[in-house]
DNA sequence: ATCGTTCACTTTAACGATCAACTTCGAGGT
DNA sequence: ACCTCGAAGTTGATCGTTAAAGTGAACGAT
């Protein structure tokens, strides 16, 4: 009937078909008081029959400003956000609330250092809002969205602007007591981040050359744990394969560490890997810790620092979608959830 | 420096900064070759310089007709999807291809009947094409899709247009040739589909009132099992609770089932912990059928029929983004996956 | 009778970019 | 000297919508 490939059906069409303005097509969609109500029957029952299904979002786009799109900037390739349970359980959180505000979530990767083409898909996206997960919202490409009119909310990692947080210094030192009320002195933490295909890079005990929320992290573990010999290392961003990668490095090592700090659950499963491997039994061999609570740790009995992951993405999508709420800042609770991973350090 | 809230830099700025004309500016941008390297050097460090941060999203939208955006539909809440391991496991698949294509992933929700505020946002995406998971290709809002002239790639239940799918008929074979064997004659299939909160609803068992998909598996199932009693049951949309509802509704009588098919493997979680509840070991007490093969399937040792799922996302992003990819239906192979949920029916 | 208002529309002018059709200029062939 | 051709730009129209300002009629208040 109506169109074949693209139809073009337009206001216009049905501004001549029924002899009004094409702003009054407009306003029957947009601002339906601003005409009569059986004026704007008559032209959504027209709009039926000759298949014209709403205003055009490039054009409205273009001419508004507004998008009704809220982007989700995650710091690799997305098919890794959908094999982390955490970004999942961030991602089930923020589009419920976009969602409930009439909008909906684009995804995007963020773009490493000189890819051009990501670099352009992140600028040319329509989108209202962003909420950066894992990369910091000092990227340099989030700026220049900021520049543009793109509110950014920061889910980690946020030095200014809004963001919704939590205190990493505090987990760190959360962990940091508790290693140490059990009596370990030589740990090993495990940092996401770069290191060349299969290769695992040693970085400075200070958590200098990590990402932010991570060198916080490291800072309250070492504040709890003074005399204690911390190591820190990192196998990849892939979370599991680089905490199996990283943790082998260590494991095969004449004085291996009595417990191993992983910064994300989803790393402390590849450790966890590692430790069955060489039949090293978590929480009596070797102490595992975690951070996030995903739902596989209470499985499988990681100790870990919980933090209401979905609540985090539910609050970034508020920050993201409505710019009169409140509280831009938003700092969110953890808890120490302590399993069979860790136990007293085995004596050597 | 530049803008503050909704800076205005735009090609005209640049033309007129060094000027040429508009249309020069644009081609440094989508076609290199249209202009002397030099020129177009000299263009990108003006951009940088003043804050051009590329072409505005809607107006190249609007222009062109692309939008370089893959809509992924959903048919409930965003939320939920995220919570089911089939759909992220599809998106990670979906998500690979599209970023590959260049392009970005626009979340969405199929609105159900009636919901007008659902409707408009789905109509008014901006996307080049779509993917349909969940609800079936011949939902009418993605008809609308069509007629607009966006690519419609149904990932389940599509009985035209492009499509990756499979036989799901021969799905329900393999089931019901496996239980046949272990000599079942009592089975109850779990679907999902609509049930009033905290109901279950008992429907035809010949598949009819299920959706495409269901009364197929329903209809390969009876093939196998033509002398057994097949009752098909619904306990809702959200999977697991689902499972475990109208698993307790036909657990909880006389004659109760020997096995219990469910037509998805988040389904058949919810029908295990039914199972476990009532003191009923899966494989001996009860044997418990899903589909699909998410990782928790193997973790705990469920019988189901897997399909490859991430390649299905994958394919479905491929057909979606590249209208000249050859093969427009693919039917994907499946396989019997048999654990030790299953065993031989118990006598009574 | 006059004024101010509201209602229900219309008119005009963008929004930012891209496409199709031209111009200009110099090189190369015959 | 004449014609053709490609490279490198330009011009003008247009995509579909909405914001802002304007029109004319009806109505109540003064």
């Amino acid at each position: 009937m109506a169109g074949e490939g693209g139809s073009s059906v337009t206001m216009k069409t049905l501004a001549e078909r029924l002899g009004v303005s094409v702003t009054t097509i407009s306003n029957a969609y947009s601002k339906p008081d601003r005409l009569s109500p059986e004026l704007r029957e008559q032209i959504l029952s027209e709009a039926k029959l000759v298949g014209y299904c709403g205003p055009n979002a490039a054009g409205r786009a273009l001419r508004s400003g507004k998008t009704d799109v809220c982007g989700f900037l995650f710091g690799g390739e997305l098919a890794e956000a959908f094999a982390d349970p955490y970004t999942v359980a961030f991602l089930a959180g923020l589009s419920e609330t976009v969602e409930r505000f009439g909008a909906s979530v684009l995804l995007l990767r963020a773009p490493g250092d000189g890819e051009q083409a990501e670099e352009q898909l992140l600028q040319r996206a329509a989108i209202d809002a962003i909420v950066t997960c894992s990369p910091s919202s000092d990227h340099p490409g989030t700026r220049a969205l900021a520049a543009r009119g793109v509110r950014v909310v920061g889910a980690q990692d946020a030095e200014s602007g809004d963001w919704v947080t939590i205190n990493d210094t505090k987990a760190g030192r959360l962990v940091g007591k508790h290693l140490a009320g059990l009596g370990h002195r030589r740990i090993v933490v495990i940092v996401p981040g770069f290191a060349p295909e299969g290769e695992v890079v040693s970085l400075p005990a200070d958590g200098s050359g990590c990402s932010r929320f991570a060198a916080e992290r490291i800072r309250g573990l070492r504040e709890k744990l003074p005399d204690a010999s911390i190591t820190v290392v990192c196998g990849g961003w892939k979370p599991k394969p680089a905490g199996r990668l990283a943790a082998a490095h260590v494991l095969d090592v004449q004085d291996r560490p009595t417990a191993i700090v992983a910064l994300s659950d989803a790393l402390a499963l590849g450790v966890w890997d590692a430790a069955r491997e060489r039949g090293l039994t978590p929480g009596r061999d070797l102490s595992i810790v975690g951070f996030d609570d995903i739902p596989d740790a209470g499985f499988i009995g990681l100790t870990t620092v919980r933090q209401p992951i979905t609540d985090k993405g539910r609050l970034a999508g508020r920050l993201a979608m409505d710019p009169d709420y409140p509280q831009r800042q938003i700092t969110l609770p953890i808890e120490l959830v302590v399993r069979s991973s860790t136990g007293p350090a085995p004596k050597n």
